[in-house]
DNA sequence: TCTCCCGCTAAG
DNA sequence: TTAGCGGGAGAG
């Protein structure tokens, strides 16, 4: 009796044992992809663990359906990798399998329903119900039915108890629809046989082809395809182009003419002139590189701290080339790759068909191959660029691992498990196979910079811009005095007017910055001060201008904008808070000569959307860019002399224990886009509160200043990197429910942990899509066993789940939530 | 009384 | 995650 344990896409803890025979017990390898029968109808992908011998007590296993692969399309590196997430980050296997596997490996399995015709039998009609018949009659267009076309046919959910009449009446029968989406691309391709490809043949060829005016046709037809370009002749293509069949292209080969081959269609290759030179490196970018190397000596991972526009970029490419050159994989990770064509770009001219870029818009069929040729060690993938996902490609020759950005907080997923944190992850990554980590930012995060400090990271710094352009000069603008002064117009102040217009004058382009996130324009009554809220979410419906609508972030409810107030009937509705579309309609009516551009999730929602006003303002077609954060993400522009921030004090008043660590980031993220070539720039900073610490330390441009000040409150009140975080939030739609079991775990949790549990509370936005929310979160001293800890709260869980009036109630754990 | 809907449980 | 079951609520 031989068995095999795998792990399946779901949420639940424990592998699942299946039957095998012999001869699959020794071709079995983990790593590999099996269907599997699991619950009464249903078929999964599973991935095999381990086969073993020992036969289940307590249940009888059942068969599996299918081997889907040859070969393993993980290495044990991988599994060992998930299973370290799994654990880390307190989810299952099955999750991190998803999360893992790109969607094609993971085949689905649907029920679909056969008419049985017999010629004997004549259906009694008299005895089935309307609902069944209505299946019946619809198979009189269709020979087979979805469980899922069904449901719509009858318009509800229980369908299956109207099939199964139709089954005992032996009508109908199931059987299991099982997809691979993903099937390689075979491309058919012509050449000419050995035989014709000398040039006297050619004539030949074509005397013989005499009787055959098509055939010669298309023969001259490829010849003229060949002198265009080097490149191999599709069959497809030649068919177009000599408007022929495919049966005359046949006869071609039959007469040994032509042959065809067929090769995998990849990726697109890129066609670019390989093998850019290397940039030289200044002294400042050679003494970084040294001392990089120097530090992975003794150090696994090193902080690369350089302002923007020092030329990190370059000392990348020189620390990957050599890695590259030694043989070994490199792993590049990016905060958004959509946001970074620039950088793609510039590394393809680098490194050529070297390089792999692995990104989840790419199409199902492009990641597969992408995942192929890196599990296969092939050349064309050995440097990756890729977003976080890209952790999870089969690497087994990894040497090293880039973190770009290192800061940004779209590394960590939030939504749905395993959340992890992928900067973090990639140096777990990297130590499972003995590869260096580089982890690059010009404003690292505190936890990043307190590790490199203390000697756990090396550190390399690099203090001045490329070409020794200086930092732009940073000015803050006090605008409640301006506004007492009557020396604002809208949201603009006196001084960033004439800024702007002088840099307008000049022909220099502008970027202006405004943070809109949690500070979005809501409609308020002038009269009774009534807000619209969304129905389902605790949150007031935000104003979105060009479509006339009232929405919500969360849900995506929406109305139409309101005439009157849904409370009092007034007319009088005003718009409170501002966000890049109200900035963008005062700057229209402050610059109607100059042309504006806005990027913000609104205008960059198309698949190029991004791209589209990106290279507008590069080409000077837009004079004012207004933006989100999205402008932080390591854009290069030249042109650009003056950066506006409108208003700081929102990122600074979020509620939350890094907002200013954040808002000094993203503040000097956004005045690094000014000044990248000679002259220097200018950042005008906009707040009512100009003595903040942080708005001093941006424009002084001080790091230490801001990460000293920084670590003394984390120190103080007990956060990151004094100790960790792990965030519990229960979730229900009864409130009465959701309290009591919130107080439940938080005493739970406040008996083993004391105080060091805080919560439960609602957070800010309490109820979204109609479920109730509470956080509770446990702060872990440095010195408490984390692994004692987690099992600890496991346990609290279980029992809490054991409670039969609290096992509705949804748990969702987010270790390091931050 | 029948049907629908909801929540719970187990899945190998 | 999801099918299937049992129980409760609403319709006839």
């Amino acid at each position: 009796m031989y068995f095999v344990d795998v792990i399946l896409p779901i949420p639940v803890d424990n592998a699942f044992t299946y039957r095998i025979s012999e001869a699959e017990y020794s071709f079995i390898k983990p790593g590999m992809r099996l269907a599997v029968p699991f619950g009464k109808s249903k078929i999964y992908t599973s991935m095999a663990l381990s086969v073993h011998q020992n036969e289940p007590r307590i249940y009888e296993a059942k068969e599996i359906e299918q081997i889907l692969d040859e070969t393993p399309i993980v290495h044990p590196e991988q599994l060992t990798f998930w299973k370290w997430m799994a654990e880390y980050y307190m989810c299952t296997l099955g999750e991190v399998m998803r999360a893992a596997l790109p969607g094609a490996f993971l085949l689905e399995s649907e029920t679909i329903i056969k008419r049985i015709v017999k010629n004997s039998s004549q259906p009694h009609l008299d005895v089935l119900d309307e609902e069944a018949e209505m299946i019946l009659q619809a198979f009189e267009n269709k020979p087979i039915l979805r469980v899922s076309e069904v449901m719509q046919l009858l318009g509800k959910k229980r369908v299956l108890p109207s099939i199964k009449t139709l089954i005992d009446l032996d009508l109908v029968m199931l059987d299991q629809e099982i997809y691979e989406s993903y099937k390689p691309k075979l491309i058919s391709y012509v050449r000419l046989t050995p035989d014709y490809e000398v040039e006297n043949m050619m004539h030949q060829a074509l005397d013989e082809l005499d009787k055959a005016p098509k055939q010669r046709e298309i023969l001259l037809t490829y010849f003229s395809l060949q002198a265009r370009s080097k490149k191999a002749i599709k069959s497809k293509d030649l068919q177009d182009a000599s408007s022929a069949t495919a049966a005359q292209i046949k006869a071609l080969v039959s007469k040994g003419i032509f042959e065809t081959y067929k090769i995998q269609k990849d990726r697109i290759i890129y066609s670019g002139n390989e093998d850019s030179k290397i940039k030289d490196l200044n002294k400042q970018q050679e003494r970084a590189l040294k001392e990089i190397k120097e530090s992975y000596s003794n150090h696994e991972v090193c902080l690369l701290h350089g302002v923007t526009a020092s030329g990190k970029t370059e000392v990348y490419v020189n620390l990957i080339k050599s890695y590259l050159d030694a043989g070994k994989q490199v792993l590049y990770l990016l905060p958004e790759i959509a946001l970074t064509t620039q950088l793609v770009s510039r590394l393809q001219e680098y490194f050529g068909n070297q390089l792999s870029v692995f990104h989840s818009k790419y199409s199902v069929h492009e990641r597969v191959e992408v995942w192929n040729n890196v599990l296969n060690i092939e050349s064309k993938a050995q440097l990756i660029l890729g977003a976080r996902s890209a952790l999870f490609l089969p690497f087994s020759n990894l040497g090293l691992v880039v973190v770009d950005e290192e800061h940004e907080s779209s590394y960590k997923q939030y939504d749905p498990a395993p959340r992890y944190q992928a900067r973090d992850a990639g140096i777990v990554l990297a130590s499972l196979q003995n590869a260096k980590v580089l982890l690059g930012s010009a404003t690292p995060s505190l936890e990043t910079y307190y590790n490199a400090s203390s000697g756990k990271y090396g550190l390399v710094t690099m203090r001045e811009r490329y070409g020794n352009i200086l930092m732009p000069e940073n000015s803050i603008i006090d605008i409640q005095d301006r506004q007492r002064k009557k020396r604002m117009t809208g949201h603009f102040s006196d001084d960033l007017q004439r800024a702007i217009t002088d840099a307008l004058a000049l022909g220099e382009q502008v970027i202006l910055f405004q943070n809109r996130r949690g500070y979005s324009p809501i409609l308020e009554c002038n009269t009774c001060g009534h807000a619209p809220q969304c129905p389902n979410c605790d949150v007031s419906l935000t104003y979105h201008k060009h479509k006339e609508q009232l929405r919500c972030h969360y849900c995506g409810y929406h109305i139409a904008m309101l005439q009157k107030c849904m409370a009092c009937g007034s007319a009088e509705l005003d718009t409170k808070g501002f966000g890049t579309e109200q900035i963008e309609t005062e700057l229209k009516a402050l610059y109607p000569d100059y042309a504006i551009g806005r990027m913000d999730s609104d205008t960059t929602r198309g698949k190029f959307g991004f791209e589209k006003i990106i290279t507008a303002f590069e080409q000077g077609e837009i004079d004012i860019l207004v933006g989100t954060q999205m402008l932080t993400k390591g854009l290069d522009f030249r042109n650009v002399t003056l950066v506006g921030i409108l208003n700081a004090d929102n990122m600074l008043n979020i509620p939350d224990f890094r907002a200013h660590e954040r808002s000094f980031q993203l503040i000097q993220q956004v005045s690094g886009r000014a000044g990248r070539t000679e002259k220097r720039g200018t950042v005008l900073i906009q707040s009512y509160n100009p003595h903040h610490q942080i708005l001093q330390q941006v424009s002084m441009n001080d790091y230490e200043a801001m990460y000293h000040e920084q670590l003394e409150e984390r120190h103080i009140y007990k956060y990151p990197p004094f100790c960790r975080l792990i965030k519990i939030t229960l979730k229900h739609k009864d409130f009465q429910k959701i309290e009591e079991a919130s107080q439940w775990l938080g005493q739970a949790l406040k008996n083993i942990f004391r105080d060091e549990i805080l919560g439960p509370e609602p957070p800010p936005v309490s109820r979204i899509r109609n479920e109730y929310h509470r956080n509770i979160l446990i702060k872990i001293p440095r010195k408490q066993s984390l692994t004692k800890t987690k099992q600890a709260i496991l346990k609290v869980r279980t029992s809490f789940l054991s409670i039969s009036q609290f096992r509705s109630v949804k748990i969702v754990i987010n270790v390091d939530n931050y």
